[in-house]
DNA sequence: AATATTTTTAATCGTTTGATTAATTTTTTA
DNA sequence: TAAAAAATTAATCAAACGATTAAAAATATT
């Protein structure tokens, strides 16, 4: 039987991983050391292979449960019938934003971590269906057809719009270097973001 | 008196920092291992501490060049007092692009490397001073006040300019991935952009 | 309560890695 | 050409690191 202190987020195993998670995203694997991560989960070092074998074990799972999390989350949004493609791009554009506010160095270690090997860690999440077989990607064809937005490639218009969201974060510790913006200046300007990134595009669009 | 094969690029010491260049922009700092570079440059590992002391001194200079080299080139645009606000975004978009085709790892290299430590590694290269003091930014300024442009944030503008031609090189593993794009396929569609990104940028402002 | 199982710890192993040393070869100087 | 200096190499060191082991502590089972 569980006893109290052996469930969900106090467990041991969930302590690590969440230890490992914190770690990998700030430093990425390569300069992540095991004894960093059990000191972070205050934990013995024999205790990270106990549970998770290895060093790669154990960020193969925080790779892929971050790549479900993140790409995940848009799912959602951009899969729902019932709203408008203008209003999936508002809610596209502040969801992202605020995820990426709660986890802002998400972006940057993805990117820098599947450099390595790309098709051995994407195969594990699906995000292929994801985006082109979205209602969000539909409705941008049907847009297009009825003429209501210039005739454009669907991939520039994508990576437009998630560059617009997510290079801010990614070129942050350059920006904040060469702007001299302050940790709060910086949200803020983000924070107005989710509303000029849907008026930018549209602008764009059309 | 120098002999034939010590000097320029042919010598020992360049033939490592081009080496370490390499080694360190695919890889990263950690990730990087000396022996690495040494076999790169075909030399032997001694030799790499014999020229540069260490690893990390290696890798500073490294990271001085890259930037002063990824910097430095759009300096000369956009100080250029002969051209237009309008010619100095094309020249900016078409530049850069060309310039990250040959180099298409450094993106990612700085943003990741510089995440670590910022301001050691910036104020060895005066960034600040060739953005912000620019005669782009005074054509901007310019163009603001006579009312050619919308009144926005000079901020959110580079943020937006710098994004859009910066982002699909960070994000090319991934974009590759979920969309299937060959590298030539992939290498048309950014050509497309040196042309695109001045026109969608236009829009944005106006 | 006694036994079995699981969890945790301290100590340590083997390898990798950055760096050094001492010897050798090559080049420069006198 | 002989001596000095610089460049290069093989061997090795010490620290860092991922991983394992064997014992101890905690928990579960009977």
């Amino acid at each position: 039987m569980d006893s109290f202190k052996n469930t969900a987020d106090s467990s041991t195993e969930e302590k690590i991983k969440a230890a490992a998670r914190t770690v990998f995203h700030k430093k990425g694997f390569a300069a992540s050391r095991t004894r960093d991560i059990a000191e972070e989960a205050g934990i013995n070092l024999a205790l990270l292979n106990y549970y998770f074998r290895s060093k790669e074990k154990l960020f193969v799972l925080v790779m892929i449960e971050t790549l479900t999390e993140f790409f995940g989350s848009v799912s959602v949004i951009i899969n729902n019938p019932e709203t408008t493609f203008e209003e999936k791009i508002e809610q596209f554009a502040a969801g992202y934003i605020d995820l990426i506010f709660r986890e802002p160095d998400i972006p940057l270690f993805i990117m820098s971590e599947i450099r390595n090997n790309p098709e051995q860690l994407l195969q594990k999440v699906d995000i292929r269906n994801t985006v082109f077989n979205s209602v969000f990607m539909q409705q941008f064809t049907e847009a297009m057809q009825q003429g209501k937005i210039k005739d454009q490639n669907f991939l520039h218009f994508m990576m437009n719009f998630v560059g617009l969201i997510v290079f801010p974060f990614i070129g942050k510790p350059l920006l904040k270097a060469i702007s001299g913006l302050t940790e709060e200046q910086f949200n803020m300007l983000i924070e107005e973001r989710k509303k000029l990134i849907p008026v930018w595009i549209k602008a764009m669009m059309n």
